[in-house]
DNA sequence: GTCTATACTTCGATAGAC
DNA sequence: GTCTATCGAAGTATAGAC
């Protein structure tokens, strides 16, 4: 999905997701799409109808794919921690075979959902309840201390997000020499929020792992 | 800044700060800005030339508030753990008295700085400096483990923006009992980030306080 | 400083031929 | 399914009077 494929519908969504990412649903340009799908606009609205509906389209799909992934790891096999590890790399390489991916749940959240129907929004709920139900898990065992699962979402998810999203405005800070962020890696920032996690999740002080 | 003050360009500042964080900056609208500060277009062109640089000039305003209030705490007295504390609720706060920055800075990471002159810039990475010097005070004097600065500014402060940020969709979710997501209060969120932080941030297993 | 009226541009969407 | 040409709405910005 990171390069057009073959069949228009597909070229299509592929060209919008890079679009929407970079721009947001009103910064997004129509013929920008099109063109960078190597299709004529018109073909776009046959395919999609509005630009509203190619949007939805596209995070259905999107937050679709990612929930799933994290639903699996819930569903596997491994203790809660091992999960929650999983959880954090796993969401990690998602990002990574679909960059476009963060920026777009950075700006839909700050949107308040306005573009999205019902159908894309239980979508997007599903990453959270995946999150949940594994950590849920993980006290239910008692594996894990008592954290409010909605929490144990945001502080494992949110890092990786907002890092890997602000890919681009780190370079530029760093470009201008207005401070040095070129010194903390992905994989190294994955390892980090593993750990950090675990600590957090500890049922005692004394954590587990290394 | 909630809500309009007396003299024009502060009227429009604080009108704009809720356009452009509930529909980014190519989807606020001038005249909706005019209209809720009740000045008219020409004025508010006026005194800003152009909507860039009305949202500059916003941003450059509310990141430096930011930063300065976490400036201020790094530079008070107490423990380094005492500090994230402060750094964490003081955010939270922050974030509480200013509703739209969190949208505001989601947005801007996504859209990797697009609009934003070199002095705004600045003014954005003041808040991941003023933390990192915090937690770096904290790794000198052997209060902290070894983190990398950058990857607790992450943790720490991503969470808090995603939650208060996406107070609206949660809502909505909620409401369309998609997931409930109403359980966890603001307040909570707080107390679990700074025992989160204390725990990730422990030099040993055994973490402080509790 | 303040307003009305409007110029100029861009963009989403469609008509209609093939 | 695919294309060219274009409509009509909406938006930023300014001219020019007071």
């Amino acid at each position: 999905m990171a390069r057009p494929a073959r069949v228009s519908p597909d070229a299509i969504l592929a060209a919008a997701a890079l679009e929407f990412a970079a721009r947001g649903f009103a910064g997004a340009r129509v013929d920008r799409i099109a063109r960078r799908a190597r299709v004529n606009k018109a073909m776009l609205y046959y395919h999609f109808n509005s630009k509203e509906r190619l949007y939805r389209t596209l995070l259905r799909q999107i937050f679709t794919r990612a929930a799933e992934r994290l639903r699996a790891i819930g569903a596997g096999s491994g203790t809660s921690a091992e999960k929650v590890d999983r959880a954090i790399a796993g969401m990690a390489d998602f990002i990574q075979e679909h960059s476009f991916f963060p920026a777009i749940m950075l700006r839909e959240v700050a949107e308040g959902g306005a573009h999205l129907d019902r159908g894309t929004l239980k979508a997007l709920a599903g990453v959270p309840r995946a999150i949940a139900a594994i950590v849920q898990a993980g006290v239910a065992a008692g594996d894990f201390r008592r954290v409010h699962p909605l929490f144990a979402y945001f502080s494992m998810l949110a890092p990786i997000v907002f890092y890997l999203a602000g890919t681009p405005i780190r370079k530029e800070i760093s470009h201008l020499r207005l401070m040095d962020m070129r010194s903390l890696s992905p994989g190294e920032f994955v390892r980090q929020a593993q750990e950090s996690a675990r600590r957090s999740l500890a049922r005692d002080a004394r954590h587990t792992g290394g």
